[in-house]
This record gives C-alpha cells, structure tokens and sequence, in this order.
RNA sequence: CGGGAAAUGGCUCAAUUUGGUAGAGCACUUGGUUUGGGACCAAGGGGUUGCAGGUUCAAAUCCUGUUUUCCCGACCA
C-alpha cells in the first residue's frame, strides 16, 4: 500500500469514547470506528488485521478436515424456540418483524442451523465424524458493551461444529479442535491460558476457554502454579482449609449495632475480623426465595448457587422482599427464626461463635453457632479466594484476569435430541448425533493482542497478525535517489508477496515516524540521505535500536527476518 | 436495569457558576520559509452549541422532557 492514495489517516488527539487501551490505539491508529455503542466500522487497516487473523484460523481448521460453510445472520426466531433457547438468550437476542410480520433474529450463535445443515449428510453412522465450520457475524444485545472491541454487540466468530456418532469419536473430534486451537493461538502471538469454565447458555458435558491474560479482563483465572490446575472462578472448587480456634460453644446473645448493617461496618464496630460474620443473603429463584449463609470474608457464587437449586438463574432479592421476609431492613438478616429455606456454605459447618443478623433492624446476635437454628442444605457457594488452597494438589492458588477469546465445548447430544440429529448405527437402531462446538472471537484476538502488545508510542503487532509487515518510510519525496531506491524495495518486496507499506505521503520525517509507531509495523525500512552511500536504515518496531543495512542486503534481511 | 459523568466547527476542549454578537489549539485551504521524531509566519474557509419544548427584551448558559455516549455495578459463551 502506497500511503499517498490510499485512505489512510490517523488521529492525534486522545480518544475521548474510549476508556480500554486496546480501544483507544484502534481508534487512533484509524483501525475501526465506532458506529454506536457495541457496533463499530473496520477500516482498511484494522480489516486487513482481521483478515490476518482469519486466514491463520482458516488454514489450521482446514488442516483438520473441517469444512468451511456460510450461514446466514438472519434466521426466523422458530429456530430458536424449537430448540428451547429463545427464553435461554431473552433480551440478549436482536429480535425484528419482516413486512409479514413474522418474527426473526440475528443469529447470536448458530448450533441450531449447523443441527440442520448436518442433517443433509447424515443418515447413517458411516456419515460421520465431521466437522464444519463459518465465519461470520453474531449478534448479541449485550446490556453492557464496553472496552472497544472486547465486548461488542456485533462481532466476527468462527463457529466450528464437530457430529459423531459416539463419545469416544467425540473425544478424538474434540482433541483435534483443541490441538488446532492452541497452534492458532500460538500463532496470532497471545499470551493465553486454558481454563475449564461454565457450559453456560450452549449446554452440554465440557466447556473448556481459551483465555488471553490481560488488565481488563472480564474473566477471573484460578490458575495452580503447581499442578497447572486452571479454572475459571465461576467454576472453581472451594476446598476448605478453614481452622476455627475459639472451641468454647457460648451462648448466644442479641446486641445492638444501629447503623452497622455491612459486613464492613460491623467489623470496624465491634472489632472483629470479617470471618468472624456470616452474612445472610436472599435470593430469588423463580418464585422461591432462598437464605444463604456464608462467611463474612467470601463472595457468594451465584453460578453455584443456581445449579444447586437447579434453575437458571438466581438473583438477589429486591429490598422490598427481604424487608417482607426477615422483618428487617437489608443487613440485619439472619438464620435464627428465618422460614424460609436455608443452605449454608461448608465452612459454615465447622465456624464457632460467629455474629449473625437478628432479623430485626439495628440488632444483631454474636456467638450463635449452628444449634442456634435450622438448616436445609449444605454446599459449596461461594468463590474461591486467592492464596485458598488448589483442590486437586493443595498448593496455593494465583489469580489473573482474562479476556475469553476461544471456547471449546463438549455438547453431547443436547441438540441433537432437540431437534431430532439421528443416524441409523450398524443394528439398524436409530441414535441421536454427539455434537461439539468451538468459537473464536476474531475482534478479541485484535483487541487481546494490543492489550498484551502496546508502548507509549502506539501498537506492537506480532508480525503474523500485522496489516503489514514492513514500512518503507520515504524521508524527501523531493529526492529522486530517495524515491527511486523506495519505491524498488516496495516493488521488489511486494513481488515477494510480503505486505509492505510504502510512506510515500509529503509529510515530514516525524509525521511518518509517528504514525508507523502508532500503527505498529513490525519492521521499518528508512531510506533517507543514506541512500547515497548505499544504505538504508532498519529498526524493529519493538527495539529501541537502529542500523544501516545495505541496499543490496536489505530484501534478504527482510525475509529472513519473517 | 441501578448509580455517576458528559454532549459546543473534522478532532481535543474553553465560554455555562454570574443569561448579553460562540472562542482556542490541532486539522483543512492559499502563499512563503522549512525538511531525520507530530515545523514556522501570514491570510482564509468551516459551528442555528445532541434533539424538543419552556422562562426571558435576550439562552451554549436557567427550567422540563428526550436521545446518545462513557464510567462503576448488575447481566453475559
């Protein structure tokens, strides 16, 4: 690309709609435009990187044996309730009427039309394995959309979809993908880690994220440096390593504590440390309301929480209700006289003389242990802290955040039996298909590879996933030598079929130099007064360093740098 | 959906408190001087201040409503 005629610009100013890292450069690099919150333009350099992107994932799906399809976006909603995942997506899905106000969607994910397109293939056992695979767009009316391309409502994803006939076929389809998935993420250059996560609203046996670390990710790791145990927290087994030291039940007794109603208030009041309260939390599961005791130190798991109960999901019950409920405002709720259900959390089991809310507003009870009232469940709810104990070797865990950029899932033949995938064995007995299926959010590769790939002066793109990998920046468009000896380079190169920017613009040096740091090419050749001693300057875009090369050497260096 | 902030030439912002002809820097156009890390001088062009009402002799400014964007939270493959 020859800057001169080509629509390239970049901006100076920051980026005033953009809080994210990865936001901000892409906006100033003049990679993408936001069009409304969640939906943005790419531009020619960001398209070309997604394009980059894509043909990396397209070669490693097709050295696979998977086959690449198109589906369309807009899909009749009938789909969706068919397989029961309108209600599982609700507001989270684009719904419109057509002219005969029928009722269609965008497609937030397409495991129902890939159910239908295997069902033209599939007859019989001796149809399958196989695996076929788009990339296209999704969408998703996310309530939330933030951190540029990170959380977007329209978005790239290459959805591929594995049909056996049995598990142990699935195991080796699914093995294949993961393989796959680690030589495309190796590849784009992102520092990842794989994570065992929630099946979430695709359902199934096994779900497994490929996770780039990262600031601003959304995702919590539980990451165990010994065994390389890797979870993600909203999955994370609690393992109790919970001592208690007071052995002396003592009776329980009520005292006021007006104003106090947070755990952290009442820590502060009465001098005591947070694990010495158990908070009450209600929650809501369909019409049912729940009490959940846990210790004053931990988070509650609400994932946990809903599979326990076998819903959905939970929330946390409106102010109105817990007043209605305990006879208390929000933060003196308690399990001493509560009628209504109560689980507590395992470490509950083995705490002593713990404080609790007295269901009446301003007062709570200090040493109340578990004769002081009763329970109906027992169970892990609540999330792991770092330094808690790894549940499979013990070691202490770490914590890092993460940005969900790849999803491997077993699904078994959830939609198969749905919407009615089933092949004729070798006894001639009908079965239904074991499915599995694997995203790759393309846009988050971007927007995850220039969190982990940033300086002060713009973006560092690997070189695999670079729009281009080269820039010549011209210093003088006035010097013929200057300009004749660039534009070779740029032809000799591009016959060489590497991706080459040509500064051709009549700017001044410094113009040129910003704007290729900000872009973040790799490798950039300078041909300025040198040319007339027969040398070019090269300096790597991650390197503060620089030096001449000759003109002569130049193309090979290039090559065999790439 | 709850809480907070914001919306003024293409971009970043000022003027709003205390109502009185809408301003700067960058970008752009023309001319000149420059030319290895975002040049300088001069002269220009470009905005009915997100939208809709209201108050007032007079509204970017005050009031009401509304839309959009950002942040925190809830939500979320």
């Amino acid at each position: 690309m020859k800057l001169k005629e080509s629509f390239f610009y970049t901006i100076r100013e920051d980026i005033k709609d953009e809080e994210s890292i990865s936001g901000k450069l892409l906006v100033k690099s003049g990679m993408i435009k936001k069009t409304s919150n969640g939906i943005y333009m790419y531009m020619p350099l960001g398209f070309q990187v997604l394009e980059k992107i894509k043909k990396i994932i397209q070669r490693h799906m097709n050295a696979t044996g998977a086959s690449e399809l198109l589906m369309p976006s807009l899909l009749p909603e009938d789909v969706y309730i068919a397989s029961g995942r309108r209600d599982t997506f609700g507001s989270n899905m684009f719904t419109l009427k057509d002219r005969y106000n029928r009722s269609y969607s965008l497609g937030p994910t397409h495991e129902e039309l890939f159910v239908e397109a295997a069902k033209m293939k599939i007859k019989s056992y001796k149809d399958m394995p196989f695996n076929i695979y788009q990339i296209g767009n999704k969408y998703r009316d996310e309530t939330r959309p933030r951190y540029g391309l990170i959380r977007v409502r329209e978005f790239f994803m290459k959805d591929a979809y594995s049909f056996d006939s049995d598990l142990e076929s699935l195991d080796q389809s699914y093995q294949k993908m993961f393989q796959a998935y680690k030589q495309i993420f190796d590849e784009v250059g992102i520092d990842y880690k794989i994570v065992t996560a929630d099946t979430g609203a695709m359902g199934g046996l096994l779900s497994e994220e490929f996770q780039a670390v990262t600031d601003i990710g959304e995702d919590i790791l539980v990451l165990c440096e010994s065994c390389g145990y890797a979870s993600n927290i909203e999955v994370s087994e609690c393992v109790s390593n919970h001592v208690e030291t007071r052995e002396a039940l003592l009776p329980k007794e009520l005292i006021e504590t007006k104003g106090h109603g947070t755990v952290e208030e009442l820590t502060q009041f009465l001098k005591i440390t947070s694990d010495q309260v158990v908070k009450t939390l209600i929650y809501q599961a369909e019409d049912q309301f729940y009490a959940c005791l846990l210790s004053g130190d931990r988070e509650i798991n609400e994932l946990k929480l809903s599979k326990l109960l076998g819903v959905h999901e939970v929330v946390l019950a409106d102010p109105s209700d817990v007043k209605r409920i305990t006879g208390a405002e929000v933060g003196y709720a308690g399990p001493i006289g509560l009628d209504i259900p109560i689980i507590i959390d395992e470490d509950i089991l083995v705490k002593h003389n713990y404080l609790v809310g007295a269901n009446k507003t301003d007062y709570h009870y200090i040493n109340v242990n578990l004769s002081d009232y009763h329970y109906d469940m027992v169970a892990d709810i609540k999330n792991v802290k770092e330094k808690d104990p790894c549940p499979k070797c013990g070691h202490e865990l770490v914590f890092k955040k993460g940005i969900e950029i790849g999803n491997t899932f077993k699904l078994g033949t959830k939609y198969s039996e749905s919407l009615g995938l089933q092949y004729l064995d070798a006894h001639n007995e009908l079965h239904p298909v074991v499915m599995g299926c694997y995203g790759i959010g393309l846009g988050r590769i971007l927007a995850a590879a220039i969190e982990q790939n940033h300086d002060e002066n713009g973006i560092i793109w690997p070189i695999s996933i670079a729009p281009y990998q080269v820039a010549i920046v011209l210093i003088s468009d006035q010097d013929e030598a200057q300009v004749s000896v660039a534009n070779t380079l740029y032809n000799d190169l591009c016959s060489l079929g590497i991706d080459v920017i040509l500064d051709d613009r009549s700017e001044r040096p410094g113009v040129k130099f910003k704007d290729m740091d900000l872009i973040g090419i790799p490798i950039r050749i300078t041909v300025g007064k040198k040319v007339s001693d027969g040398m070019v300057e090269w300096k790597l875009r991650s390197e503060t360093e620089f030096y001449d090369v000759s003109i002569d050497e130049v193309v090979s260096k290039i090559q065999n740098f790439i």
